[in-house]
DNA sequence: AAACTATATTCTGAATTCAGAGTTCTGAAA
DNA sequence: TTTCAGAACTCTGAATTCAGAATATAGTTT
């Protein structure tokens, strides 16, 4: 018998709408957030709406601005940058620690998801695509055995999500990340910590690169 | 002309005061946290006290037990060396980075901090020694211009000033640890990126196989 | 017309209140 | 004596209310 999942309290699903309206894009970064009207919109009280951002401003998808106000964090270029480094030297030390702890179960489970990362892409749909690609990196955050791994990265991947959907949305053909996410399981599922992390680092750094670059051409995000 | 710092608010406030009180050990790991008794404590409402308490179980503090409750987390060695791994990777990219981008700023200001640490030391005062270890890795958190690297970094740290007050306290003969940071400054300062990335995750692993001993000898913390 | 003061408005932080979940205590039945 | 039902109590999550900070607006003076 497992202690069942006491339902999510009002504040994370006040954290979930709030990160899902930055992510569609209906707050824009920059804008000013104010509880009242969130609390309006979702039905409920000011005072999960402040507990909520209070959480968000820890993770930084807020800022403090002038005023006691919050707005929603810029989503600079430098910003972008530090959040990819941020992530290249974590998900390398989650391989590294994956190679060394759960090799087969890696060998074992690992395929299917890059199966099933490739449909992804073939259908076309960028938010398949991401959905494929967070469940991959999610399924190494676990084999690592490492349990901060995925607090750490969640508020940023929060972020990547919607500097990846922008990016793959204008992007007719999309690059496909699958062949290097394949090279990686192959290093975690034959045991070397030591390759895995360096592929892992590469990966990301390059998955930012490109990023970076597709954003900087069509220029989005706020000046 | 600066925008001065607003003064910190209730919560804030409320956050430190019990992270104190976990620090000097009135608060024990494993021990339940009652938001009635910490607001009487400090003399405010449940109000501030409860978004303090949401905010350090996010941050790792505190965890969920059964019957919405909340315990101060228990201080296993698996914690403390996942704290230490990611730590060590993030302090890693800090000082790469630091060197890439300052390494003038680091050799004209780093010594101070080295000489302090030494100092510190030598006064054989256990606070006055972490002060002065949290002040040198914020200053190489400054330099690398990731804004990202000491949000991620603070809770952990938090913990880390725990694990290292109980190690020191019974420790009659500290480590000496500011050969180990004059050496990474050194390669800082010089430019050497990589070396100082290399460097800084030893420096980090070594002082975590250090704590993990000293504690397993003491057995602190809670079974 | 510009600048400065006073007032009104808006919004936030914090206190208080309310409702309900969960636990502990008590006593009766097996 | 053990076990179970139910009352009493404790504590939390959330709504509501209150007080004060910051900003915008109106009005007055020069």
């Amino acid at each position: 018998m497992k202690t069942l999942p006491s339902q999510p309290n009002l504040v994370e699903q006040v954290r979930e709408s709030v990160l899902a309206e930055i992510a569609s894009g209906k707050l824009a970064p920059g804008e000013r957030v104010v509880q009242e009207r969130i609390a309006q919109a979702l039905g409920v009280s000011r005072q999960p709406v402040q507990q909520a951002l209070q959480l968000l401003l820890s993770q930084g998808v807020l800022r403090d601005a002038p005023g006691r106000r919050l707005v929603i964090a810029p989503l600079d270029p430098d910003h972008i940058r530090d959040m990819y480094d941020m992530r290249a030297v974590i998900e390398g030390l989650a391989c590294r620690r994956a190679a060394e702890a759960n090799a087969e179960k890696a060998a074992r489970q690992g395929p299917a998801l890059i199966e099933a990362g490739r449909k992804a892409v073939a259908t076309g749909q960028v938010p398949k695509m991401i959905t494929a690609d967070m469940r991959f990196h999610d399924f190494i955050h676990t084999l690592s055995g490492n349990s901060l791994i995925a607090p750490t990265l969640s508020p940023h991947l929060t972020y990547m999500q919607w500097v990846m959907g922008q990016v793959l949305l204008r992007d007719e053909k999309p690059r496909d990340v699958w062949d290097e996410h394949a090279i990686i399981l192959d290093a975690i599922a034959s045991g070397n910590g030591v390759r895995a992390e360096v592929l892992a680092r590469e990966h990301i750094t390059r998955a930012a690169d490109f990023m970076i670059a597709r954003l900087a051409d069509g220029s989005a995000g706020v000046p």
